[in-house]
DNA sequence: AACCAATCCAACCGCCAACAT
DNA sequence: AATGTTGGCGGTTGGATTGGT
């Protein structure tokens, strides 16, 4: 097969970093007049100067219509936790099972959140019982990825419930909102 | 007010499997 | 069967923000 001409020098630069609202909106309006498929085919098609992989991330981690971030209730939590103690870090698997939650956003309220307060208390319970502490410290971390996390952790979920809901009320001031750009999708397709 | 450290999260990278040619 | 392309996934990073001194 030929080689793909769109990673030749020659051909258009490929644009990085945070997407402009330009960019939101030329491929919201895209996907709602085109729908989704073939990421690469779509964002030349689209005019965007991005890789079918940053608009598929960008489409689904972000603009889609169904997409909801920030709030993980405790329901939430909790399911994240009990999913992850089956299946570890199969992050998308585990996102099927919150609605409009993403991936990405599991995947980093678990390691900003969750395994942090696991790491607090493990180190917490190491304290108490020195003389047991053999690899638990060193390891406990990296082993959360592995074969069977229920041995990996301790049995701090029930902590959970303590510990206060780490999200602030709302997010991202600095960006504009999903439904101003809804609105302005809405209003200059009529 | 200014600085520094810690935290958060959007977006990138690399790998791999599935599919197409 | 071999090779190329694409999409999906998990891991990682860099910049912005927040909190502490």
């Amino acid at each position: 097969m030929k080689k793909n001409a769109i990673s030749s020098s020659q051909d258009v630069e490929v644009r990085k970093g945070p997407w402009t609202m330009e960019e939101d909106l030329i491929l919201i309006n895209y996907i709602s007049n085109h729908g989704e498929g073939v990421w690469n085919t779509l964002a030349r098609s689209a005019g965007l100067k991005r890789t079918g992989k940053s608009c598929r991330l960008r489409w689904l981690n972000y603009l889609r219509p169904d997409v909801r971030r920030g709030n993980i209730t405790t329901d939430e939590q909790l399911l994240i936790m009990e999913l992850h103690a089956k299946w570890g870090n199969r992050w998308s698997k585990i996102a099927k099972h919150l609605p409009g939650r993403t991936d990405n956003e599991i995947k980093n309220y678990w390691r900003t959140r969750i395994q942090k307060h696991i790491k607090q208390t493990e180190t917490f319970n190491g304290q108490k019982s020195l003389g047991h502490t053999n690899q638990a410290t060193t390891s406990s971390t990296q082993t959360c990825n592995a074969i069977n996390p229920m041995q990996t952790y301790p049995p701090p979920y029930e902590n959970l419930q303590n510990f206060s809901s780490p999200f602030p009320t709302e997010t991202n001031e600095n960006m504009w909102s999903m439904e101003e750009l809804w609105s302005i999708h809405l209003l200059s397709s009529d």
